[in-house]
DNA sequence: ACCTATAAATGGAACGTTCCAATAAATCAA
DNA sequence: TTGATTTATTGGAACGTTCCATTTATAGGT
């Protein structure tokens, strides 16, 4: 079973007995051919086994049919809504999305970002890894090519990017915790090498201004932006004296992880200890308890990068605006007031 | 800022005072140029900002180095797990993966499907999607095209398969639930149109005939491989005279689902009802209770697959083995004894 | 000095498409 | 009939690579 040669636009015109520029036009579904003549070349490709030569296309015309989407943790289900986002729009507009993972791996990132140039991808959408060098983009922009940064954005850098309200959503959620009487908070999560980190950090800071929590009677951990991650954000927190009794997480899964860890000490998360977290993946609805979360629509974000995208290619521009996503904390059950805070009003 | 006509290799020829040909050989890391010759073409490239195109490139030389894989469900951590296992051995091996998501969507695998041939794809890793013909992949295999399937199989195909050991993993599940004293049994969610299916719930009734649960006393119901196909599953066996007192799901989305429907009628899982999964993703043991599940190496399969994809395209074959990968059955909190033979018991 | 062997670099054809300009065939107006 | 117009079809050049066959430069042996 032998592949013989693969089959050209050639030998399927002699097959049809017409010529190569007329299979070509049938195949590009030019109007100008004898709809019978169609007939007699598409039953031929049919026939042959013919398989279309994208790159030898691409050659002659412009770009391509594909996008490709980068992204930093497959493994966070967060990125596997918005890619479900972005292919609705995308497949509506005959674009077809390959997705790459980079498992935060700087490294990898620069080898799968050659890989899609070369295949010639027609733009890219792209979820930096942490500790990607301010210059590692820089070759993707010198070659004109669309792309947009979603979720994460890099220091200096003037690439468009998609991303929610963080600063918002950090201050809601803060607010929220406040509100039903903590007094010390902590902040879980997330290391300062992400931008992202500084502007969920700087809502939660803020809102403790705002409301009256004096800066010491805050505690800021930083760690893994996974389970693991929380459950050692949680763990040293209890370690310390007159430790706080909420805690914003940088993301759902450190919330889950601080929300195991506080089990695990027979501890009841949002009675004995609040936690929110930060994006709403499907999870966090299905938790026990059910966590309160500050809900980014990360579909929606995603419909949104594959439009701009969309224009950009349309418009051949490699300029376009941020777009900040609307944010709104949905509240579950996993922030009880503080019982202290309680007790003491009741005594 | 627009892009002018982008560098090609003639461009940076030029740019360093040397052939084309001397060019295309130092891209290729050829021993024939002088050490400083290649250095000169290197800076040459970095200058211009050249990006090689591969399309082109494949005019000439047989294949790329990018595989496509194509996945019925990105949503589904699982497949996330698999992939990252396969990347593993992909990138050691200096071959990209792109992945492509189907949505289970028969008619967009179709799509993706020829959009990564036509772009001249090495090779395909494919779990496919629910209801895909039979012809479906006749144009692949026609074509030569290295071609692999993941965890599903397809009725009358002789692609080779990579996939656990199904039937001896839902034998192991249903043998644990009945050795905890459960008499009454149900198999919740999955359809019929699938192989594994029948593969999994073939497992099931063969452990309980051969441990006596009279087939009488086995419930089957179908349902959506989702959360939401668990809670309905649920919902139709408690509304039956007489209900199962435990069941194995069709993987662990739906035994989440289950449990999270048990707790909305006052049920605790692992108490009053016993529940195992299938396939351990990563969540079943951060669950409330930790979930009991088959174990079915994601991550390993992954890389078995990549594994034989390699050997294909290396050895320039279409034909492969099937690997049947082992199972194991890790008991967690999810499934306690029949309260109800327990109790028999003591009286 | 010469010829030979080796090392380094090069020109040209080929790969599978697209698209322009050109041709061939069919239709119409006179 | 003839020329003009429209409708279908076609050859050829170009796209950016690779690779074979050559050429040119360098070194070695006598």
């Amino acid at each position: 079973m032998a592949s013989r040669p693969k089959a050209t636009i050639l030998d399927i015109a002699r097959e049809a007995g017409v010529s190569k520029s007329t299979v070509s036009l049938v195949l590009q579904g030019s109007d100008l051919i004898r709809p019978e003549t169609a007939l007699k070349v598409r039953k031929a490709i049919e026939d042959v086994g013919y398989v279309y030569n994208r790159g030898a296309a691409n050659l002659r015309k412009a770009h391509s049919n594909v996008i490709g989407m980068v992204i930093n943790d497959l493994t966070n289900p967060f990125f596997a809504e918005m890619a479900v986002g972005m292919e609705r729009v995308f497949q509506s507009a005959g674009i077809v999305p390959f997705i790459a993972n980079t498992a935060e791996n700087p490294v990898r990132q620069e080898e799968v970002l050659k890989s899609l140039m070369e295949q010639g991808v027609a733009g890219l959408i792209v979820s930096p890894a942490r500790g990607t060098t301010p210059g590692a983009f820089r070759r993707i922009e010198m070659a004109g090519l669309p792309i947009v940064f979603t979720m994460r954005r890099l220091p200096e850098s003037r690439i468009p990017v998609i991303a929610p309200d963080n600063h918002r959503g950090a201050w809601l959620a803060t607010a929220h915790l406040i509100g039903k009487g903590h007094r010390r908070l902590a902040f879980f999560g997330g290391s300062s090498d992400l931008v992202v980190y500084h502007e969920r950090l700087g809502g939660f800071r803020e809102a403790c201004e705002a409301l009256g929590i004096a800066k010491r009677d805050t505690l800021v951990v930083e760690g893994e932006t996974s389970r693991k991650g929380g459950i050692a954000c949680l763990e040293t927190a209890r370690a310390m004296a007159d430790p706080p009794t909420a805690a914003l997480c940088f993301n759902d899964a450190v919330a889950f992880g601080v929300m195991l860890a506080l089990r695990k000490r027979g501890l009841e998360p949002g009675v004995d200890f609040a936690v929110v977290g930060f994006d709403d993946v499907v999870e966090a609805q299905h938790y026990m308890p059910a966590l309160t979360s500050v809900a980014v629509d990360s579909a929606g974000l995603g419909e949104r990068a594959a439009h701009v995208m969309l224009k950009m290619i349309q418009s051949r521009t490699t300029r376009a605006e941020d777009h900040i996503g609307a944010v709104n904390l949905v509240v579950r059950d996993s922030c009880g007031p503080d019982r202290r805070a309680g007790m003491g009003d009741a005594a």
